[in-house]
DNA sequence: CTAAAATAATAGTATTACTATTATAAAAAA
DNA sequence: TTTTTTATAATAGTAATACTATTATTTTAG
């Protein structure tokens, strides 16, 4: 026996859940292996479809297109973030401690034992921190905020901004550091490996990690 | 008589200088119009040429595709924001008082006389907020990165790490916080407008520039 | 065992992102 | 001024993309 976790998302993000089926999780599968490999741009439902000996058709059974696949990752993605950071701070009392637990789940973003066979959760943090932002950078952001799909993001911001305020009540954006911390783990870790100048720290990880304790106890001291 | 500044950025991202010519002026106006109006996806160069009443191909003699005119574009944001810097700093001593103009500079990215006709630096800094990272999110990074096509933006990071040093020389991330800055002025900007739920400021620019200030300043402190 | 639902196979369309060729107009050199 | 070069416009064409539609086959559920 085993314990089953299934991460459920709005679904105005897909027109079938593709967590319910083989083909669905499939799509899941293979869409975040092709995305990490060839880049967004790239990608195409055609070539998917050819990947996994299937069509197009079926796969727009799924997802209306690629744009709303990628917000469907990418909002798995901050689920499962929040997921990491909930388990990894059961009874942490000390919110300087679960801030430290929080940085560490934005850098690292995995689990000794991943959960999900369908999703490889190192792939798709690859994903966010090369792709994400092209989540929201459209014209269809107000329209799709107006939807709820962004959602997991607000709420992950806000659960954050909730033990930062803890550590200082006094602290004015909360809400800011938070978002900030999230978006310069992705910036730094892409900046390290692709455009080092941009970055004072090595491609290794745990500098990232570094760089944002000192910023966030900096900042809240 | 006037003083003409003409911006002069890596020759490897258009196939012909297009400051030179009326055509070239023209193509870089209005891209900038329709791609701030419209958004990068939906920007072609087909609808431009109808725009300018040119054709298709005479588009392409000045750019190999849209991904490096939108490069062209950024990289002649990054200079123009270096040029602000350059002229608002002359004359300043205080590293403190340089590093609060170049914030004020990321933030408005404009000038009370703004030089050159042909680019809207307004609107032009709206596509830096909303497209901006598109610019090097994309699986040629490196290889762009070796032509020297994102040099404008390094050079500007290490000129604003520069300030950041003389302010406090013990600080550890001049680079990270340099950047951090320029991207998080994009971002909140952006925040502000379209999620800001992800975001403590409302929408005035000024609300931007007090938390980027009081960021560097807690930082540097 | 049958009916319904899901998937696969196939075909087709408008648009995009280009390349190529030739004609015409404008600018520079002789 | 005329010639030559260069820039631009006009036109045509192609492969790939991002879909939609229809029908056939397979799988699942009652």
């Amino acid at each position: 026996m085993s314990i089953e976790i299934k991460i459920s998302l709005n679904n105005g993000l897909y027109l079938k859940e593709p967590q319910d089926s083989k083909l669905g999780r499939n799509i899941i599968k293979h869409s975040i292996l092709m995305i990490d490999k060839f880049g967004f741009e790239s990608f195409t439902f055609k070539k998917l479809a050819e990947e996994i000996k299937s069509t197009e058709a079926s796969i727009y059974r799924y997802f209306e297109n690629k744009h709303l696949l990628l917000l469907f990752l990418v909002n798995w993605y901050w689920e499962w973030v929040s997921y990491l950071i909930g388990i990894n701070t059961i009874n942490v009392e000390d919110p300087k401690k679960k801030l430290k637990i929080i940085i560490h789940s934005f850098v690292y973003a995995s689990k000794e034992n991943p959960g999900i066979d369908y999703v490889n959760e190192s792939k798709l943090h690859g994903i966010v921190i090369s792709e994400g932002n092209k989540a929201y950078h459209t014209k269809e952001v107000d329209n799709e905020n107006s939807k709820g799909f962004f959602k997991s993001y607000k709420d992950l911001a806000e659960s954050v901004s909730i033990v930062i305020s803890e550590i200082n009540p006094t602290f004015k954006y909360p809400f800011s550091l938070a978002t900030n911390l999230f978006e310069m783990s992705n910036n730094h870790i892409f900046f390290a490996k692709h455009l080092p100048r941009l970055t004072d720290i090595s491609i290794r990880k745990n500098e990232v990690e570094s760089m944002l304790n000192f910023f966030a106890n900096k900042l809240l001291s």
